[in-house]
This record gives C-alpha cells, sequence and structure tokens, in this order.
DNA sequence: AAACCCCGTGGAAACGATTACACCGCCGAT
DNA sequence: ATCGGCGGTGTAATCGTTTCCACGGGGTTT
C-alpha cells in the first residue's frame, strides 16, 4: 500500500509537503498542493490512520461498550450514537458485553489498548476494578442509560419515574390491583431505579406489593419468562406483570400464552423500553418510552466535550407511557 | 499513560527485553519475566495497540460493514461474526451504511485507513468504485448474505432456493393461487436472487406472475408498506405476499391492518429472513430462515483464512422454511 | 586449552505519519 | 543598498512498539 514517501516521490517534493499539502495547511504552494493531489490520487494513497494516531495521540474514535447487541433499545442507541459520533467527524467501535461482566472487561481492554479517545459505557454490572480504574486515570468516560454509583462520571439517562407512575395509575384505572414487576439485576442501575420508581408508585396508590411479585431477572427473555412462571404459579396470582425491560417482557409473554392464557384478558402485560416491534405484537404492547436517540445523542456531545478538553454535565431526560392494548382496554373504547 | 519505557525503567531492563518478557518470546529468564511483569502491573501498563500494528503491519481487527444495524438480520450476523473473531483472537469494527452507498463508502474508507485486517461486507448495492479497488487491491475481503457479480470475492450466503419453493408449496396448498412478491432492491444480489427463486417455484406450480404483483422495496419497512398498498389497489389484488426481508414483511403487515384487513384470511403473508419477534406477531409470521449465526461464523473462517495467507473458499449453506399462522392454518389442524 | 555454542540481554533501526525548526529567496521598507 | 519579514519548502525528531543483530560469559566439545 502506497505511503506518504511515495506520493512525495511522485510529486517531487518531501514527505513534510505532502504531509502539509493533503491536510489543508495554508503555507502550501497552489501549484504544488495539485501535484500533490494528482500524485496521491494516481496511487490510490490512503493516509495511515495508525502512524498518524502513534504521532498525534488521538485515534478520533469512540468506544461503545453495551450489555447486549440484541436488545432492540441497545441497537437504537448505538445507532444514534454513530451518528452523532459521525457528525462530529469521530468513528465509534461498539463492544457486546452480552451482559457478562467478563466480557465487558475484555473489550474495555481492547479499546483501551487501541486508545480510543473516549468511552461510552452502559454497564453490565457494578463496576469491575478496570473499570474504576479507568474512570480513575483520566480516560474521558460517561455512562449512558445504566451507571455505576460513586464514580465521578457523567451520566446520560432517562428518568423513568413519572412514566412509571403513569403507567400504574393505568393499570389501576383498568382495575388492576395485584401488580407484579419483573426486575433487571441488582447490579445494575436500572434494575433497581424501576423497582423502586414502581414501588413507590404503588405505594402512592395504597396498593400492596409482596415480595412474590418482585420477580428477579437478568435483561434475557428466558428470565423473564422464569419469573412470569413463577408469578403464574402463585396462589394468587398478578393481573399484571410489569417487566422491566423488552426482552424479559417477551419472555413473560411467552410464559402467559404457554399456559393458555391471554393478554389482557386473563395477565396484563407492560414493558420498559418501547421498541418498534411492540406495534405489531399480539397484542400490542404497553410500554415506558425512552427518548432513545437523544440519549446518544447527549452521549456523544457530553463525550467529545470531555475528549476536548471541555466540562460536560451530566443529563437526564424524561421518559414516557405508550398505551397500547396489552393492559386491557383503553379508557375510549371501553363502553 | 505508561509506556514499555516506563516499564524497562521500573524493572531495570531494557525496552527490548521488556517486550519480549510481556510477549512471552522464550529466551527470557523467568525471573527477568517475573520482575517485568511485577513492574508492568505496578504502573498499569497497557500495550499501546496502534504502536504495535504500525510496527508489526497487523491490527487483528476486522471490518464488517452491514446495511443495516436496525434489521435484527444484520444485528444477529453482527454478533455471530464478533464471537467468531474475538474465538480467534481479533476484533472486529462494524460499519452501518444504512442501506446508503454513499455511507457504505465512507465507511468502508476509515476502515481501510485503519489498516483492519480483512474486511467483510453484505454490499448495499452493485458495488462502488471504492468496493471495486479494495477487492483488487488484495485487502481480503469477504462478501456475506449479499455479493457483487464479477468481483473475485468469496461469498458466504446462503441458497433460499428450495426454502422459496418451499413456501409456494405450501401457499398453493393452502389454496393461494395469485401471489405477490415484493422485492429488494435490484442493485442487490439478495434483491435478485430471491424474485427469481420465487419466479421459478410459480411457474413449476403453473402460476402466473403478472408484472404488477412484483413490489419494489429497499428493504426497509416504508418501502413494504408502499408495495403493499399498490398491491391492495389492483383491481385483483393478490391472496397472499411475500416480503423478501423481515422489515418490508412488517411494512406490509402495517399496510393490510391499516384498511382493516386481516392476516391470514384476507391476504396471507410471508417473509424472507426469520427473526425472533416474528413468534409474537400477530399472527406469527410465516419465513424463510437462514442459518444466520452460521452464516456469521464461516464468514470469519473464510476471511481470516484469507488474511493469514490460506485460500478461502464460499459457502453457501442451505435455508428453510419456517410456517406458522400468517398464511392460514396449517394443514394438521385444518379439519 | 582452544574453539564453539547457546542463553539472556541490549542497541538501534524501522513502521508512517506530523510538526518544530531552519533555510532560502524575494519583496518592501528604511 | 541593507535589512526584516514572509511564503514555501526541507530536515529531522518523535510517537511506542517489535525485532534483527551483536555481545558477553559460561559450559561443552574436541
Amino acid at each position: 500500500m502506497a505511503s506518504i514517501k511515495d506520493v512525495a516521490a511522485r510529486s517531487g517534493v518531501s514527505v513534510a509537503t505532502v504531509s502539509r499539502a493533503l491536510n489543508g495547511h495554508p503555507s502550501v504552494s497552489p501549484a504544488t498542493r495539485e501535484r500533490v493531489a494528482a500524485a496521491a490520487a494516481a496511487l490510490g494513497y490512503r493516509p495511515n490512520a495508525v502512524a498518524r494516531s502513534l504521532r498525534t495521540h488521538q485515534t478520533r474514535t469512540l468506544g461503545l461498550v453495551i450489555s447486549d447487541v440484541l436488545n432492540p433499545f441497545f441497537t437504537e442507541l448505538a445507532r444514534a450514537v454513530e451518528d452523532a459520533a459521525r457528525a462530529l467527524g469521530y468513528s465509534v467501535v461498539i463492544g457486546n458485553a452480552d451482559e457478562d461482566p467478563q466480557l465487558q472487561d475484555h473489550h474495555m481492554s481492547t479499546l483501551l489498548e487501541r486508545r480510543i479517545d473516549g468511552l461510552l459505557v452502559s454497564p453490565t454490572d457494578g463496576g469491575s476494578a478496570l473499570m474504576t480504574d479507568a474512570a480513575a486515570s483520566g480516560t474521558p468516560m460517561v455512562f449512558v442509560d445504566r451507571w455505576i454509583p460513586g464514580l465521578d462520571v457523567p451520566v446520560v439517562r432517562a428518568d423513568g419515574r413519572a412514566a412509571v407512575r403513569d403507567l400504574v395509575a393505568h393499570l389501576h384505572s383498568l382495575g388492576h390491583r395485584r401488580l407484579a414487576i419483573i426486575a433487571g439485576p441488582a447490579a445494575t442501575t436500572t434494575g433497581n431505579e424501576r423497582v423502586d420508581a414502581f414501588r413507590e408508585a404503588m405505594r402512592e396508590f395504597g396498593l400492596p406489593l409482596p415480595e412474590e411479585y418482585i420477580g428477579q431477572g437478568d435483561f434475557r427473555a428466558a428470565s423473564g419468562r422464569r419469573a412470569t412462571a413463577r408469578f403464574l404459579d402463585l396462589p394468587e396470582p398478578p393481573q399484571a406483570v410489569f417487566a422491566a425491560d423488552n426482552l424479559m417482557a417477551l419472555g413473560a409473554m411467552d410464559e402467559i400464552r404457554s399456559r393458555g392464557l391471554r393478554v389482557p384478558q386473563d395477565v396484563a402485560l407492560a414493558a420498559f423500553d418501547d421498541i418498534a416491534w411492540f406495534v405489531h405484537t399480539d397484542p400490542p404492547i404497553t410500554a415506558v418510552a425512552q427518548p432513545t436517540a437523544e440519549l446518544g445523542h447527549a452521549a456523544v456531545r457530553a463525550l467529545i466535550d470531555r475528549v476536548e478538553g471541555r466540562e460536560a454535565a451530566s443529563v437526564t431526560l424524561s421518559a414516557r407511557l405508550v398505551v397500547r392494548r396489552s393492559c386491557g382496554e383503553p379508557e375510549g373504547s371501553k363502553r
């Protein structure tokens, strides 16, 4: 592959001049600039980003470590992140942790060795030594969606509190009283927060939330299914199930169906995270929608602020309830 | 960030020895090896992959350019690719072309500048100059799923011919005679092939396939919707619609629903590419399933063979029909 | 006892770019 | 006529590794 030397030779100038010409440095004569451009084109010259990065100490690359690519929420997030980064002249390389802390560490390592300029993380767990070190050692970093308490890293997230309250209100108005929740892993902030918000809303409506109505999931479909099975085996099963993410909601639906029960007539179902597919499921699923794209954009802005030496602040957007039919007929069409 | 020099200084040896010690070179005394390891750990040393790549001329990174991350088929493929690559000691960086040839070229460029060791591509179009050049100039490359005819690049794909024939047989057996297809862009191989297979099967069953029953789509939901609208506006609309990918099938479903029609009673629906969500739609969608994960694995194997100087052969796996309820009640439960 | 080999190590070149610094004309100001 | 400055260019250092080659010393072989 042609290097800058070849271009220099072909255009009869030094490598320094080639570099300047190609990078738009002002003090290059138009004639030279043109000759260099021609030579570069003729040789199919493609600057070596590896060499450039070594010299300039920047890669113009952002790392994005997410918990699960197969989860539409994260793929939407990733897409938004890439878009925003590209607009600002950065590329992004994605590491999929698959909800596995070890794999997450693996990706953190490679990204750090690659000397990415900054790191966007949606942590799978409570934070490994690697994560803490990276944050402490000054790698520009920002958390998105999930975060790790106690680390001095900006967080870009959506607050679902109000939307969860709306959901409980919605369920309550439809006559449901026994509501259960499938929680995410306790090690994740989103795992806890959503349960807290739910618990609080339940209290507000004077509804009890017994321990056995809090299922333990891990943000994967199978765990949603297991938790739901446990609910349905209870002497007094819940009338509605709220899954703390979309994959677990799918698992819940599987389990409900496999018992010959119907949603929403026999059991109501709602999910955290709204995704395109929820419109097409049977029935369409009521969900708490996060402003996914905005989350991604804001996260990139915050990270690049840090990368380029500016201050970066945490940002909290808000989620909203999207009512569909999985909790019962909406009020309007009831009579 | 600590460099190899710092480690050398701290352990009292030369950088050469540090390099050897850390890379497991045999001719380093155990004592030295240990001292070096200790120093590296104490300093939190993390080898600079950029410098290493510059020196060794390899990045241990594969590029993967896909047409649309939001399409579950591709995210599943990406995930399989990453898994396989990681197992072989490579990382992968993904470029999402969003079905846009220009964006595809942008990603090709950055990946090439990054000096990835090899490139996996599922082309969005018929092949830009950049693509042809890359292939010609010896960048190890393999196509996956879609390919570009005329380029001497191995192709890893699934043959849907038999499965499409099975689908037509299935539709025929359910009494459907007027079958329509929503094709992908003519510039993609998968766009054409699927239509060809369909046409051939139709001929076999003695069914006519008029031009107006061939809709033109672009692998995005909206185009599926438009094409379906056109079908349904026909004086004699088709009894069944086969979408050449999952997103277009979704669009088709939207359109059918919005007219107050039911699947499959009023119009039968089937799709190419099976995805997890099809189980949960209303009704569950009958689809031609590609062996996505195997495709990803095979593609990585082929690419790495090329990267490491071995011969790489094309591989063709086969797809199979997965019957659900979107074309009518399956034969078994009919009576 | 001389020659040889091997082991562990260090010195230094190389990878391909960027950029500080020096240089050389040339023009305009004095 | 001399000087200063400036526009355009080249030389060389540098980034952090890997790896070729050389070297010293101890043991083995003759």
